[in-house]
DNA sequence: AAAAACTTGCAACTCAGTTGCAAGTTTTTT
DNA sequence: AAAAAACTTGCAACTGAGTTGCAAGTTTTT
């Protein structure tokens, strides 16, 4: 795992320091999305809000991670996973959140259905939010 | 359309006030999603911030508008179409957001497409955000 | 091992959004 | 049509998320 987070960030070129492993790890221990307060909680408040938010920011601007607009306008965050490494398929994304436990996951096992815009509209990127109940509240 | 603003609040039980005579107006002129801050600018400062982000409040509650997650997580606000008033079909909603004119549109016309989610998700709400150029600036 | 480059924590700040309350309006009642 | 009741507004003061500058501390490079 600490080997696994090492080389994630030196491929993206950032020292690696404490505060980034450690969130690095929170988003690799865990299914689904995290807000900044899940982290400092998570964190057991041993970073500074400044450095979890400089952290995400990086992770964002790296796209390590990717953020979610939830239904409700909170932001989350999400790791962004193997096929997103190679090229961007950031554009297309399903996101679920659990209307019970409140779970936010990124189901990365379908794609986007295509929509028809009326003419002339140009897409370039989806994305697709399901509020319901997931699999483990039903 | 001051008959029809009447109708429309009268209708939902809310005292017709000069705020949201002319904040329900504002939606009623405009093709596109309005923020908080949008409405502060077009009813040239005559009512307080607060009022503002009452009536807007009010309105979601009454379901005369309805909430944008916009994929850069602000929030924008939208009158509710004819099809809204009758029964709920706010929960299935393509909106799209112009990457040149910054517009956000509510897309009536369209209507959401099937999802297939893993077997044990109970869906109850989709909510696509398309992004791109719209039909004015291609 | 020292220098350079980068990251962190702190303090201070900004900005969106909220709350309580008294004064002002709208609606209901008589 | 006037008075009472119910609701809405503006103000001031507050909260909480997110940001910035800077000095001290770490990590990386040489």
């Amino acid at each position: 795992m600490q080997e696994q987070i090492q080389k994630i960030l030196k491929h993206n070129q950032l020292s690696v320091t404490g505060g980034r492993t450690k969130i690095l790890e929170l988003f690799l221990a865990q299914d689904d999305a995290l807000a900044h307060a899940d982290i400092e909680r998570k964190t057991g408040e041993k970073f500074d809000r400044v450095t979890v938010y400089r952290t995400l920011q990086t992770f964002l601007e790296k796209g390590i991670i990717h953020s979610i607009p939830t239904s409700d306008n909170s932001v989350k965050y999400a790791l962004c996973k193997d096929n997103c490494s190679e090229g961007h398929h950031h554009d297309h994304h399903v996101h679920f959140m659990c209307s019970v436990c409140g779970k936010t996951l990124c189901i990365d096992e379908v794609s986007v259905p295509v929509v028809n815009l009326p003419a002339g509209y140009k897409v370039e990127q989806i994305q697709m939010i399901v509020t319901g109940v997931c699999k483990d509240c039903a």
